[in-house]
DNA sequence: CTGTCATGCTATGTCTGTCGTGGTATTAGG
DNA sequence: CCTAATACCACGACAGACATAGCATGACAG
């Protein structure tokens, strides 16, 4: 197996992309670039998925779009996250502690190589 | 937080059945408390999620479903996991892995701190 | 100048797993 | 009789992921 299957991701494209947009505002191709670098070639989101995340995630209330006026040739739609993005961020991170301690219950590890 | 959402198990409703049929047949409603109680009430699986995973399930042939003639009374269908259900449950077990690797290099927070 | 590649984004529709709603049926207890 | 717990199922809605396709720019090779 050489990635993983969006299903098991599926809730936390969000989360992953506001990690990115974090400490400063990111467009669409730069953070599809990173999560593929950042999960060392072991995740690769989809365009869609990206760009429909923004969307959503916009509609939320959770990133802000702008464009950089200095920028000029390709038009490119910066996403700012927003204070709002951030608690949402955070609450997830709590919930993937949660979720990972019960899934972790119900995974039988015979591969799993040194911490607990 | 009280529960978990279940977007974010979405995809390891199938794992943790199969984990809890690895020793023995057992059959719905059961399976629902033992997923409670294993959680320690953090997750509580929905009956139409759980039977509908046992339909897809039965269809994929990681299960084998029958009825257990010695009871009288209550109607019970049993579900018995396969060989290909072991392997799909360990195949879940390797993926779980990398996801779980994967993802929390886009978590904040009280990073793996302790171990390793 | 034209073709191709990388960049950067959008529209549209499909698929799948989850879940809300509601129904059926048995057994036990008040 | 009514309710609660057990035990299961049908139906339809919904949301996120994704396949497919398209549009537009800039760089660079031939």
């Amino acid at each position: 197996m050489n990635g993983i299957s969006s299903d098991v991701i599926r809730g936390y494209n969000d989360t992953m992309i506001l990690y990115l947009l974090w400490d400063h505002p990111s467009y669409g191709y730069e953070i599809s670039k990173q999560i593929k670098s950042l999960s060392q070639e072991k995740y690769v989101i989809k365009e869609t998925t990206l760009y429909s995340a923004f969307t959503r995630m916009e509609k939320n209330g959770y990133v802000e779009s702008f464009n950089d006026d200095t920028e000029n040739g390709r038009r490119r739609t910066y996403y700012r996250i927003t204070e709002s993005g951030r608690a949402y961020y955070l609450d997830k991170c709590a919930e993937w502690t949660l979720t990972k301690e019960v899934v972790e219950r119900f995974i039988k590890e015979g591969n799993d190589s040194g911490n607990n």
